[in-house]
Formats: C-alpha cells, structure tokens, sequence
DNA sequence: CCGCCAATGTGCGCTGGCGAGCAGACCGGG
DNA sequence: CCCGGTCTGCTCGCCAGCGCACATTGGCGG
C-alpha cells in the first residue's frame, strides 16, 4: 500500500519499536479505527489514508494555538484532543472533546484559516495526520466526506448547546462524573490519566471543588484515584451519579451518525 | 421579476396592506437586506430570491418545534429568532439568535431533517423562506451560497462557544446588558419588547434576577423599561456593563464575514 | 370606573462554588 | 536517604444566585 511506503519514511513513526509499528500497520489496513473515516466508501477512504500520515501524539502536546494558521488536519485514532478556548482573563475552559468518532480541523473545512481554541492531546495515542492544502482539496472533490463531516458537525453543534447548559445548571459532581465518563468512552480504557487540576481548569472551576466531587465519587466506589491516574471502578454507577448530558451525548451520537 | 409574481400569490402578503407590500418589494429588489444573501453574487441571489416566499413573522410564533421536520429554511430580513434548547427538566435555554446577518435552518444544510431545538420569534417582522427540499437542491449546485452558509457556521460555533464561558463566569448584570444589545443589533432600533419573564427564560435565571439587574442598569440611565418595552439609551455605557463577549462577539463576526 | 391580570419590586434564608492559604502524602532524582 | 516538587486534602469567610412568598403598580376590557 503506498500509504505504508509513506509511513516507513515518517520520522515519527520510524521512531517507534516494532512491536507499535507492526499494530500501526495492523490498524491501517483495516477500518483505520477512525469512525468517520470508517464510514466512507472504501475507495474514498483509501485515496484518503494515503494523503495521511500516521503520527503519534504526546500527553499535552500542543496541535493548534489560537489564531494561528492551522498546518494538519488530524483523524485521531487511539488519541484524543481536548478543544479549549481562552477566557479573557487568563482562563480557560473545554468547548469540545475529539476522538476516534470526529476530526480535528473543523475550521479549515468551513474555509477559515485559524481558530479562537487551542487543541491539546488529552490522551496520548496515534492519528492520521493531512495537511491542508490537500485535505481541502480532497474535500472539494469527495462529496461523500463532506457528508460524513455535516453531520459530525452537526453533532458538534448540538453537543456543544448541550455543554452550555451543563455548565451553567448542573451540579459539580455531576459534570465531574460526566467529564471521566467522556475520557473514559475516548480513550478506551478504564484507568487514564488526568490531575485534578487540570480537570479542574477544564470544567472551569477551582482544584479544591474537583477534589471534593472526585473524593465523593471515590467513597462510593464509583471511581479511584491516585496522583493523576483515575480508574473507573463502576461504569454505572458513575452513569448514575452524571448528569443527563452524557447519555442526552450519547443518543445524539447514535441518531446522527445513524446506524 | 418572477419573485413579485410569486409574492403576489402568497397569502401572507396579499393580506397586508399597500404600503407594506410596496415596502417589500423595494426591499427585495435592493439587497435583499439579508447580509448572508448580500454577499451572494447576485446570480446566484436572484436564483434564490425567485424560489423564496417573503413571510411576516409574528411576536412569538413557533417557527420550529424539537424533533419535528423542518418545513422551512428563513432568512431574515427585519424580524429576528431566538433558538431554545430544552433542558430536559422542563425548563429551557436561549443557544443562539439568527438575526438579517444569517439564517435558521443549519440543520438542514448539514443533512438532518430535525433538529433539538426550538426557534421562536423574538422581534416581529419580515423574512424570506424557502421550502427545504428547494433549498437543499440550491445548496447542492450553488457553491457560493454553501462558502457563505460555511462561513455562517464558522461564526455560529464560535459565538456558541463564547456563550458557553458567559453563562458559566459572567455575572447576571453584565450578561443581561450584553443579551440587551444583541437584541437591539438585531431589532436595528432603540426599543424593542421583552419582559424580565422571558429575557430571564432565556438567560436561564430567575425572573427576580433579571429585575434586578434591569433595575440597576435603569437606574444608571442606561435603559428605560416599562411594562414589557425596554428602550437603550446609552449604548456605550450599556456596552461597558456588558461583559466582553458581546465585543468579542462582533469581531468575531467582522473577522469572519470579512470586514 | 371597577376589576383583573400581567409586569415589576422586595424580603428572607439557603447553598454551591469561590478565593486564599496551608498541611500532609507521595515520588523520583541527586 | 534526603530534598523538592507534584498531587491531594482541609478550612474559613464570602457572595451570587436560588426558591419561595408576597406586595405593588399600571393598563385594558367590560
């Protein structure tokens, strides 16, 4: 496969053992593992995989800074983002989460150059990488993935009235739980990494009120935590003690994208 | 024009009166006074404007219900919508407000056929609407008229992500200041209706909230209210009250839609 | 002119989250 | 083995906004 011959001369991924290289080129041949990718006709798909690179992305490195042009576009794969938009004052706050459902890039396919948010890897993992003149010009030309990309935005937006509400009516411990169930559901695993104060900036509020709300959830075996590492002890009970956001997410996740 | 014979068979429009219908057709003979429109190159504006039926909105009318199919797409000229996200406990939450700069029905573009939320009309008025599956055969071939629904959405996104920080940080004063002037941008006059009832609906607070915040800005001779009409008299004071989301806002909108 | 209702004004106790500051616990490096 | 820094736990006073209940005002229809 030619996208193979581009990958074998990829510094990031020549970087890696074996042993990833060979799960890099296991993932690759089949669905990509990029649910929006997944959905496209394979033919589109392939021309696709093979403009992409495969990169793997480091814990909080940096993808976009605000306002400055945005050089890829990324499909992550087993990584996640985490979009966040400065607050004036020197703040910060999560407007939006991207894993293997989404994309990253949204900006470029509305035809802007830049973006008021920062991307930051939230989880470390791999991702298709396109940079943007081509992405553009395969979006052009590939109705199918423009289709594919309407209703993520649709998605997008419908997700991001919900958070609006969440943040603005919902009880700490309740969009806590919320946040760990998302992490949870990106990153694939059941114990991820995350401080409380970095949650905290997230969700926009203080470290102390994440350390109360995550001590809550601990005491009733929702969840354990230890020095930046959460694991999820009990799914449902977690479910239980979220808000309803999370499964109102989730059902919209299932009408949109169909099945 | 076909347009003016089309408008001359519409119910709405033969009942009102001379003067109005005149009003109508200079307006639509001009640039339409949509700016979304407006920027239409203006063959592919005519095109639009022939398959458009000019409608008057009426002070609260249901123009979208949750979950039901979109009849229609609006443009609006004069009139202007508030878009409400149910909360799920009965109560509901104002997520966005589509106004002569834009256009409701973003749903549709993106390829569903319903959406969550609620659109109301806040200020009485004119608008253009269009049938969806016209609009979306038009949307299909006219790649302008997508680059600039593109860029309304760009702009949507991001307006919708500020309003998520505001109704988290900022305090109930400085938001009812800056959702003031939003209205008034989008009425274009001094005055327009509004109770504290419905403005605190949509700001998701008490009523007694917004009492008493109008009260204090009243008192500071930046508004007048009485009964349900609220008057700016200060507009710049009204500015510096208002949190910074509302100037963020705009230049958000004079760096997207480009000067 | 009266009655009624929508719109506005006020008071009271409550509470979730804030800001600021400090204490212990744990971990890796020198 | 100790040191320093990161992560977590706890406290105290404070306040914006909440829920609830009731008072007042002004306009409009009968």
């Amino acid at each position: 496969m030619a996208m193979l011959n581009g990958a074998a001369n990829n510094r990031l991924l020549t970087a890696l053992p074996n042993s990833d290289r060979q799960r890099i080129v296991s993932m690759l041949n089949g669905a990509a593992d990029n649910r929006l990718l997944a959905a496209l006709p394979s033919s589109d798909r392939r021309r696709i995989l093979a403009s992409c690179e495969p990169v793997e992305l480091a814990l909080a490195e940096e993808l976009y800074t605000p306002w400055e042009p945005l050089r890829f576009i990324y499909f992550p794969i087993s990584s996640f983002i985490s979009l966040i938009m400065p607050t004036g004052d020197s703040g910060a706050f999560e407007v939006g989460m991207v894993g293997n459902e989404g994309m990253l890039g949204i900006s470029l396919v509305l035809g802007a150059e830049i973006s008021p948010q920062r991307a930051v890897v939230q989880g470390a993992g791999l991702a298709l990488r396109m940079e943007a003149a081509p992405f553009r010009r395969e979006l052009r030309r590939n109705k199918a993935l423009r289709g594919e990309i309407d209703r993520y935005l649709q998605l997008r937006m419908g997700q991001l009235a919900q958070a609006t509400i969440c943040a603005h009516f919902h009880l700490l411990e309740a969009r806590v739980a919320r946040r760990l169930l998302m992490t949870q559901d990106r990153s694939r695993a059941n114990t991820f990494r995350g401080t409380h104060e970095v949650l905290a900036s997230k969700l926009g509020v203080r470290r102390v009120g994440v350390t109360e709300a995550a001590s809550s959830l601990q005491q009733r075996r929702l969840i354990h935590y230890s020095r930046g590492d959460i694991t999820v002890l009990d799914r449902r009970g977690l479910m239980a003690a979220a808000c309803k956001c999370y499964k109102a997410d989730r059902e919209s996740y299932d009408r949109i994208v169909g099945q």
